[in-house]
DNA sequence: TTGTACGCGTTATCAA
DNA sequence: TTGATAACGCGTACAA
């Protein structure tokens, strides 16, 4: 019963066949063509409904030149915080009518150049690039400037000063510098006296949240320098090695690139039998939900990914429809204080 | 200098220009062909490059009836679970040649009967369902039931006798049965005796999960029946209300139906003065890294995330192949005892 | 070994 | 208000 006859897809002419009328009258009847009788209509969507006619994406796109499709490149689709934003984007993308294509580029340049070109094969309308190792440069080189936008990138693209940047439009970005900022202020004010910066290599945005903090550091604490030590992107997997990165003496804080580094941070001093935040105090970065769950809750900076998101996707589309792509917009960011960088005792 | 006239696309009959050849020649040398002379092939290749062609995936799929793309319908991308099966999907789709189109489903059954229509519009070869409330029957009546895999279905997909399932081709499950099982021994055997179980309403596998604990703690502890609480899929933010749902006087394990409620119960537990694991063991489901880096380390399941999504690639693309879809596969789950479910003190 | 001709399913133009 | 026709860019059967 189940033959293999492939059930040759429903086209409008097949729809056309059934209502009695031509294919260009049944595509304009479900594009919603007002020149069309409401009979027609009827008895057209009654057709397609009963054939259950699908569109060819395909065929359309040939004939349309536009896809009302944007790809997405994802670092790392894995990662808390590439999903938050992944999927708020995603979201604002479908309500405004957008198709997603999701591509990770897992820190690879050759992996993201052939993502660029899968998503140039697809036509789509717009691109938007997560984090990554793709420059907004050397993107916009390869296609049309207008349809790219940029969320979070190094601070490298446009100039920066001090976390005021200026002239790129199409990146949507948050104030880092200003989070890092707000956080040494708190650990300089609670007494602490010799920092430490914990960063992943080869991630774009460590570069911005390091340098900003060495220099406010220098600003407020001439005489000790940050201490900054890199580590790999997989680091956080062994809590014991992040703790011995540290070296000897321990510093008295810590500022981590991100909250998963802080964890594993909290998790190796303990397992060494130091005391968070008695003798260490940890701050981590982006703000991801088990930062509130840990035992102490965690100290972030918490990265507004919901609105990074939505704002990239509306950035994009509202260009995409305009041909002008808006302005650099940077979110501002928050600084929690929580239990592991309470000051000395509790 | 920047005048909008938009640079029309180079197709294949630009490249035979510049070639001096017919496109199909060019097709022919671009896509391998063995019969296209050397010398032609260089040259072809050569324009190509020089002109910097895409071809133009839209085309090719209206030709060929095959787009190479998969789609993919996930539950929720920001949820780290999902996030990993989706990555390990994604990257094994990649390494096979095709493209993967995610929508997310966000449990709402209208947008999942949606994308799948934005799916089959752009004639995916293949669709993947994780997780979501879209059955694997009612996907199947509306499309080529050869070409659906689904990972994690409800327990009600195929026939299931105590985690023993059967006859339901292209489905890909972890053994959550077994995982739970496993459990349910840990905490009997550690002398625990009064046991509940701490779900989530409306997730499809969150019914095996509780039936299971159910059924296997009567089987061991018949005069003590699991206590079963019911939460809403965001109450893991308010730690507080859900050390509250368990009531009085408090069991002294829980079981929880994923890992953040795990976490989230144990901070909860831990504002009020409760000591995990002395007082009461706590013990998640999914094993997402931060079990490991928690305070006590949580007990949890854990689901071979990465196996499960490469695995329900490469099962649905061979089956795009062959045209027959391999039988139901269930992959082992691991166990694993941290701090939060020790045996008394510690 | 290469070129010619056609059709995939749509939408837009033009004519009726 | 509707229909016939052409074209979007590609792959392939057939001819050379």
């Amino acid at each position: 019963m189940s033959q293999p006859e492939r059930p040759r897809r429903v086209t409008l002419a097949d729809v056309a066949r059934a209502t009695g009328v031509s294919a260009s009258t049944v595509s304009r009847a479900l594009s919603g063509d007002p020149r069309i009788t409401e009979p027609t209509r009827a008895a057209v969507e009654a057709a397609a409904a009963a054939l259950s006619y699908i569109p060819n994406a395909a065929a359309r796109s040939l004939r349309v030149r536009r896809t009302r499709t944007i790809g997405m490149l994802v670092a790392d689709l894995a990662d808390p915080v590439h999903g938050q934003i992944a999927a708020a984007f995603q979201a604002e993308a479908r309500a405004r009518g957008f198709t997603v294509l999701f591509l990770a580029g897992y820190y690879d340049h050759e992996v993201e150049r052939r993502a660029l070109d899968v998503f140039l094969e697809h036509g789509v309308d717009g691109i938007a690039l997560l984090s990554g190792t793709l420059g907004l440069h050397e993107a916009r080189s390869r296609w049309r400037p207008d349809r790219i936008v940029v969320v979070q990138p190094d601070q490298r693209t446009g100039g920066t000063a001090r976390g005021r940047s200026y002239g790129a439009p199409g990146v949507i970005r948050s104030d880092d510098a200003a989070g890092v900022t707000a956080a040494i202020h708190h650990l300089v004010a609670t007494g602490r006296r010799s920092l430490a910066y914990l960063g992943v290599e080869g991630r774009p945005s460590n570069g911005i949240r390091r340098d900003t903090a060495r220099a406010v550091l220098r600003d407020n604490l001439p005489e000790a320098p940050l201490h900054v030590v890199g580590l790999s992107s997989e680091a956080w997997h062994d809590p014991d090695a992040v703790a011995l990165a540290l070296g000897e003496p321990l510093p008295d804080a810590v500022l981590c690139y991100n909250d998963m580094l802080g964890l594993a941070l909290m998790d190796g001093l303990r397992r060494r039998g130091t005391r968070v935040p008695e003798d260490v105090a940890v701050v981590g970065f982006d703000g991801i939900p088990f930062t509130a769950l840990a035992n102490p809750g965690l100290s972030t900076v918490v990265t507004p990914m919901a609105q990074l998101g939505a704002l990239a996707a509306r950035t994009l589309i509202e260009a995409i429809g305009s041909g002008t792509m808006g302005p650099e917009l940077t979110l501002p960011v928050e600084f929690i204080v929580r239990g592991s960088s309470g000051a000395g005792a509790r």
